[in-house]
DNA sequence: TGTACATCAGTGAACGCGCGTTCACTGATGTAC
DNA sequence: TGTACATCAGTGAACGCGCGTTCACTGATGTAC
């Protein structure tokens, strides 16, 4: 039953865009290549004709994770102008919308821990994603070329990273809901320093 | 071969001290229950008589760890007043030496995206770990008692987990080293805010 | 353009392995008298 | 205080299960002539 070219490249397409889903929705180690195979209509056997491992496959869902993020972003931001495009991010990065979404959300978010101990080509793939959204975050800030701006994207990313990880843990839905309002107030306010 | 009361114990701490370490080290999936009761000199099935499941330690070695980080961090800001105690928070947490330790470190930053995923038991042990140490930053920045001040807290604290998490991520050494720089530069000029 | 054959995407059974959990057993501890 | 017995911490084998990966096979696609 060989596929056409086209086909093929189909294919492997749907596993990564299926495996960016599963792996944020429920971590990598928790996703099975046999769930993974499934929910793309395919066969557990099939995977090999198109990935070396797991591994491989993780570093590419997770590259593909961040182009939608970031896609999502620029969205966001694109009717914008500098410093009101950052609040259009911060917007919605730091939302219960985007900490229940289980769809085009943040990787680094959703997997960080997880990319943390994974292998260097994933966290290579992770690395380029962290680069890509400060490159996001720093161009609506003033100044965009200068050192210091980017270090100030640097910190925003990483206050929106931790917010959103930490209002998933919190069990209490009020006080998770808090943690996304306040790091989101703090995070508005920083343009003006 | 009963122990005695005090050894009965001890062990039951030895296991929690071992899990509170090796599940940040390595991830909770990752750490499976036979190297733990190796690692703490027991063999499998002893196991049980200590813990109901492995999700009920889990929920009491992230209690643990919790209480490690909460330590290190009050005894990093004992000898100093207010913002300077902040400061010495911001130091400790926001390090190269916290991003490369495998004991006593946060199990926030260590296994983030592992607790969002986990049952309630851990999550509310992790949510309360997140309360103490908010309190424990919000103490040191001025009005303690004023709910602006815990606010700030909340900010600081997603942006120092947010930055130990990526930094971790981040393959090249530099730039690890500088995502925590630059975090540590804006949550020093915090206080004066 | 038509034919013959090599390629290879996908199937489904099988592999060894480690997981969390259970259980019958051992023997020192703790308790009842 | 001394004896008899119940308790239970720890052992080590076993359980069913799902994992990542391999492999012989199928048959449509793509290629060489």
């Amino acid at each position: 039953m060989k596929k056409s070219k086209l086909e093929t490249a189909e294919t492997r397409q749907r596993i990564i865009d299926v495996a960016a889903r599963e792996f944020r929705l429920n971590g990598i180690r928790a996703t099975g290549l046999n769930d993974l195979m499934s929910a793309a209509g395919l066969t557990r056997g099939g995977f090999y004709r198109h990935f070396e491992s797991k591994d491989h496959l993780v570093a590419e869902a997770c590259a593909a994770g961040v182009r939608s993020i970031v896609g999502s972003l620029e969205e966001a931001a694109s009717d914008h102008d500098g410093a009101d495009g950052f609040l259009a991010i911060v917007e919605r990065y730091v939302s219960t919308a985007h900490r229940d979404t289980n769809v085009g959300g943040c990787p680094l978010a959703a997997m960080g821990s997880e990319l943390a101990r994974a292998d260097d080509t994933t966290r290579t793939a992770a690395s380029d994603g962290f680069d890509k959204l400060v490159d996001v975050i720093a161009k609506r800030l003033l100044d965009p070329q200068s050192e210091d701006d980017r270090s100030q994207a640097v910190f925003a990313l990483a206050a929106m990273i931790g917010a959103v990880t930490m209002s998933r843990i919190v069990v209490d839905r009020d006080a998770s809901a808090l943690i996304l309002q306040q790091v989101k107030q703090h995070l508005e306010a920083l343009p003006a320093t």
